[in-house]
DNA sequence: CCTTAATATAACATAATGTTATAATAAACA
DNA sequence: TGTTTATTATAACATTATGTTATATTAAGG
């Protein structure tokens, strides 16, 4: 066939001729004979149009053509041998780009340290870490949209593949609460407390409504919002107590806030979602399987 | 051998499907067979170490891993179309690079035009234009460090290459001059004019002072200066008149000058100079020769 | 169930790259 | 000035990469 533009093997060895002085040691560079090298380069000057070398005391000198093309062949020879190397890195799962979809709080809890702590290992790796609602993410899952989600109150669909994880809650109250001297804490502890509290559809208010009504306690309702996150930084600023996941609770201990284990056992099930018709990439498995591990500590 | 690095074509055959949508549109925009590009991507996969591809409804999706190294396959392509493309260029002396070195007053006076001319229709070349002193010039060419150079009082070196051009000389002096009613100066003209003049041991001012002798008339010297631009200024700032070359007189004609043909007929010698041991490229040669054509108009 | 589309495999052909042997050229050295 | 060394070029052959035709396999569409 004809094809006018050059070989990368030909590019390789006129680079190596300039590199190393002479076609014998260039030669010697690249691991074959002389005469191929001689050959690469005949071929190449032929196919290019333009005598790659000039000729002094017998031996041959970079023509000004040739180096006035050397920076874009130096470039090409670096390209590829970059593409090789992050090849290795995909292989290993040292490179590549994952994009999360979470829950607002965990945008700003838990994901963050796990996040941080995958990447600072992994400098070819990159992520896009997008949060919002429960309803989005499903529909990022289903068109494919992104590689891993972390949502709540998921009941599952046929496009998509979920791991369910229950998260241990706590109560939490401020510092300094008279709470502070139990061990652990039950409905009836939290009787005369204002409620902090998730929506009142979701499953866990269903759970928690629930085990105070089977107390035969009055659950004084005060604020009602989405996030674990918001309910803790209300707590903090002494609005009420709440009952929220443990890895949330933990982001706030340092705010003046406090917590102890909730009884009944409360767990907060949290759904990691991905496609199915979508294959992951190597390194977003892997991220998944650590995402899934770091949740060890924070389990029902 | 065995050699980690992927194959141009490999890469191509990857672009070529990911652009095209299949194994067979593929093979079709690279003229060869199926066949063909299904051996090509299943080498760079097995080479690679990853899964180029998924397998959605019998047809090949590119993987995630193939999308991250997406952009660097193209950009090598693009790079080896460039190559092809400058070397093109260059074989068509439309692309390269060349160092000019020159007198002074050539970098403001008639190279700049000549300069202009050839690089409006030739994108892809530029130039390095350096004015200095007939000796630096020299060394340059001696030392192979620029392609071309302009100089005068040049009286030849082994190393260096020349080609002498007379370049006709004229009387010039200011606007509303009483010389301006002659059609022809001669030193008679000049009797009693200040005199603006070259170096006293340039091959120019030996001549031009035997010229005044021979026709017993007093040489009264007002200016020596080493460029004729600088004697131009001095003429239209009406310092005295001088003889000079025809082409720098040309420049100066809307600023107030006026000159007239000289008689005896006084040629200004320049040389055209190249380093011999250094060989020219063909864009190089190619501005020589409309160089030395550009100087057709003020031959003596 | 048949047809069409797309991909994979096998056997063979061609082109590109590589080897060994040796010739040609030029510089260095005695 | 002749010999030795260094460097490059050529020839004949070998190996690898790429390409072909023929055909098998898989999956979707009608």
């Amino acid at each position: 066939m004809r094809d006018v533009k050059p070989r990368l093997r030909q590019l390789e060895a006129l680079m190596a001729v300039i590199d190393n002085g002479s076609l014998t040691n260039a030669a010697s560079e690249l691991n074959i004979s002389q005469p191929a090298v001689t050959r690469l380069l005949t071929d190449l000057g032929n196919n290019l149009g333009f005598s790659l070398f000039d000729r002094r005391n017998g031996r041959l000198i970079p023509s000004q053509e040739t180096r006035f093309l050397q920076p874009d062949i130096r470039r090409v020879l670096e390209l590829m041998q970059q593409i090789s190397d992050v090849s290795q890195e995909l292989t290993e799962r040292r490179a590549g780009h994952l994009r999360i979809a979470c829950l607002p709080g965990f945008a700003t809890s838990h994901l963050p340290n796990v996040v941080a702590t995958f990447l600072e290992k992994r400098p070819s790796v990159s992520m896009t870490i997008e949060p919002d609602r429960p309803e989005r993410i499903l529909e990022w899952m289903i068109g494919e949209q992104y590689d891993f989600g972390i949502t709540d109150d998921f009941a599952g669909h046929p496009a998509v593949e979920s791991t369910d994880v229950q998260i241990r809650t706590v109560c939490v109250f401020p510092q300094n609460h008279p709470l502070e001297t139990l061990d652990v804490i039950t409905p009836a502890d939290m009787a005369n407390e204002n409620i902090i509290h998730t929506k009142q559809n979701s499953e866990f208010f269903i759970g928690l409504a629930k085990a105070f009504q089977s107390a035969h306690v009055e659950f004084h309702s005060r604020v009602e919002t989405r996030q674990f996150t918001a309910a803790c930084e209300l707590v903090c600023k002494g609005t009420g107590i709440a009952v929220v996941s443990a890895l949330d609770a933990a982001k706030y201990v340092n705010q003046g806030l406090q917590f102890r284990p909730f009884r009944p056992i409360m767990p907060h099930q949290i759904s990691l979602v991905r496609p199915i018709t979508k294959q992951p990439s190597m390194v977003a498995l892997e991220f998944i399987a650590d995402f899934e591990q770091s949740l060890t500590p924070f389990l029902a």
